[in-house]
DNA sequence: CTGGGGAGGGGGCCC
DNA sequence: GGGGCCCCCTCCCCA
């Protein structure tokens, strides 16, 4: 039976899921494992598979429209120099080649109270810099930018740090998995899977409290915290609990929190 | 209005 | 690198 919300959106919709309820916080920063690393050079879209990109391109850093790669820096190195919003400033001293495998991002900044203050001495490329304040700079735009998400998606403004996660992405919006009983399409296979279980009615997911069964196992761990004296969310103000976050929501929105 | 079920989306991790 | 799976989440609907 359709449902409204069974249609896929419109991309520009403004659904943005609020993980930063629950989650510690939203990481913007590159994590330590690609830090050094030589980001990959984003292929061709005709190369890659069908599924993923047809017919949705791919933007590149070397293709947005932002400062162009400085001359001497191939586009081959896929390092994402144009993403960097710092590149138009002014910096210390000129930077030397870099030697990409084997680099690693560590924090070896010469300690500027230490002894050997005189000298800052960049890890990743080994130039060296008469103050701190330079050796920033040169971070900044030298290495910082090269740990930035390169992968942009065309269809939305998402970046990833990865040409994986980005096809990942990319399958939300082709949706190459077709329901062969409606034709309803979905990202991945086993959202398709769990889609064909509303045809089949098979409930794998059964509740050890109730035996009340479930065809997605979310919808059962939604369902254990009915079970629970304590529930999974809690109100800061009045200490209430919810066994779900929309719940919480719904009860902050009520007016509950909005008398302190 | 509230609580809960149904259905689905998306990112990350592991193999 | 890709698929499977997990987790967390949202949205809609209904009792």
């Amino acid at each position: 039976m359709p449902r409204s919300f069974l249609v896929k959106k419109h991309i520009n919709s403004a659904k943005k899921p609020n993980y930063s309820e629950l989650e510690s916080t939203t990481v913007f920063f590159t994590p330590h494992i690609y830090r050094g690393l030589p980001l990959p050079v984003i292929p061709q879209a005709e190369i890659l598979s069908p599924a993923a990109y047809s017919p949705i391109t791919v933007w590149t850093t070397s293709n947005l429209p932002l400062s162009p790669l400085p001359s001497d820096l191939s586009p081959i190195s896929g390092y994402p120099s144009s993403l960097s919003d710092t590149s138009s400033k002014d910096h210390s001293g000129s930077e030397s080649p870099r030697s990409d495998e084997d680099e690693q991002m560590l924090p070896k900044l010469t300690d500027p109270h230490g002894v050997e203050a005189e000298k800052f001495q960049c890890s990743l490329c080994s130039k060296s810099y008469s103050t701190y304040s330079g050796l920033l700079k040169h971070k900044q735009l030298h290495c910082d930018a090269q740990t930035r998400k390169s992968f942009s998606c065309k269809y939305c403004e998402k970046e990833y740090v990865s040409l994986g996660a980005l096809k990942m992405h990319i399958r939300t919006h082709t949706l190459p998995c077709v329901c062969k009983i409606c034709g309803k399409a979905f990202s991945r296979p086993w959202l398709l899977q769990g889609h064909i279980r509303t045809h089949t009615g098979e409930k794998p997911f059964s509740c050890p409290h109730c035996n009340r069964a479930f065809a997605d196992r979310s919808n059962l761990r939604a369902h254990l915290q009915t079970h629970s004296d304590v529930k999974k969310y809690q109100c800061k103000n009045c200490s209430k609990t919810f066994s779900r976050m929309s719940l919480l929501h719904k009860h902050e929105e009520s007016g509950c929190c909005v008398a302190h």
